[in-house]
DNA sequence: GGTAGACCTGG
DNA sequence: CAGGTCTAC
């Protein structure tokens, strides 16, 4: 019975959640649901899952009890989450301006949405166990990474959080992707001293001047790419061209993703991955050429920066050694990645 | 077609 | 230098 493990404190409830920390809103407008839904530990690993770099809305809340509670914002809504042997644990907190008068939801509405934002009809299990036999690699390093999903995000969230990405640390990305939700988005609720703010929504990020006061907030040159690319994608359609991405196949999707300025195959391919479905579209960044280099395509070894040939290489090796979910293949890869990363980076620094 | 350099900011 | 992209050779 490996992969399961025992805790010696299995609640029902996530602890250090008081309704009583939330507030600065007319109670009538905010309701709060909680429940759980059956998910084993190896179906879903929620720290990697949540703070793994795939979203930037999630932290882990401090309590006094070392339960691991996870609070962010996802779909308009407060959430908080956590976990035991059996089941995922979920607090949601609504507002009825935020929602747009859609208020009136029961628990099978609530567990629908997680479902579809973990992609629980995924199987997991089934998925390592292939992976780990098509490649050795995936074997002995990365299937100790266990149970890391791909999230199913909003597009326009996803969008411009990626678009904040590039050349950045996880930590900024969240400063600037929190910053741009405060100054934009709806606020949801207080909760203790800071607020929650949903994502804003396309149009409300068209304002005058978004280049400039971006450049105020500290985006440097991302400012430029995102006031661009809200007006651009207006001008295409906005919401609705958007959506309508999910219709196209995987490679015109990216073709028209790339016609946005600050769009290149990474930043395409992440919101391939994680917005249209494309469960095989495999985001090339630093840390996944430093691994294909190493562990796939030695020869990309002799070359230090990603061609955009080698950039099409490795997606395909990984599309065919890991099959139509390459994709999360390579999520599981970057998270070992990465964390192997951050360990030598704190070795040196000893 | 492929490769340097610039680009904002913060640690 | 950091989960890149764009521009100019």
């Amino acid at each position: 019975m490996a992969g399961i493990i025992v805790r010696k404190f299995i609640r029902p409830f996530a602890v250090g959640m008081n309704l009583d920390n939330f507030s600065n809103a007319p109670m009538e407008d905010v309701k709060r649901f909680q429940g759980r839904i059956l998910c084993k530990y190896t179906e879903l690993n929620l720290k990697t899952t949540l703070t793994g770099g795939q979203s930037f809305r999630w932290k882990r809340l401090q309590t006094h009890t070392p339960e691991e509670i996870f609070i962010g914002v996802m779909r308009g809504c407060v959430w908080t989450l956590s976990q035991n042997a059996t089941h995922l644990i979920y607090q949601v907190i609504c507002n009825k301006s935020v929602l747009k008068g859609d208020f009136s939801h029961n628990a099978l509405h609530w567990e629908r949405i997680l479902r579809d934002y973990f992609r629980l009809d995924i199987n997991l299990e089934v998925c390592y166990a292939a992976w780990k036999a098509a490649h050795d690699h995936f074997k002995q390093t990365a299937s100790y990474f266990c149970a890391v999903r791909v999230l199913n995000q909003e597009l326009v969230e996803n969008l411009i959080s990626f678009l904040c990405s590039q050349n950045n640390h996880i930590n900024r990305i969240t400063n600037l992707v929190e910053r741009i939700c405060a100054d934009y988005g709806k606020k949801i609720c207080g909760y203790k001293c800071g607020d929650y703010h949903a994502f804003p929504e396309l149009e409300e990020l068209n304002v005058p001047e978004l280049e400039k006061k971006l450049r105020a907030s500290k985006f440097g040159y991302r400012a430029s790419y995102i006031s661009k690319a809200v007006s651009m994608i207006i001008e295409k359609g906005g919401t609705a061209w958007l959506e309508n991405l999910k219709q196209l196949s995987y490679k015109e999707a990216k073709v028209e993703l790339m016609t946005i300025p600050g769009i290149g195959p990474k930043v395409a391919d992440c919101i391939c991955l994680m917005s249209l479905g494309h469960l095989g579209a495999i985001p090339v960044d630093t840390h996944i050429y430093e691994v294909a280099s190493l562990h796939y395509l030695p020869h990309l070894r002799k070359t230090k920066t990603i061609t955009s040939k080698a950039y099409e290489e490795i997606g395909d090796v990984f599309r065919n050694i890991y099959g139509p979910f390459a994709g999360w293949a390579q999520t599981v890869i970057f998270c070992a990645e990465l964390k192997r990363f951050n360990n030598k980076k704190a070795g040196k620094k000893k």
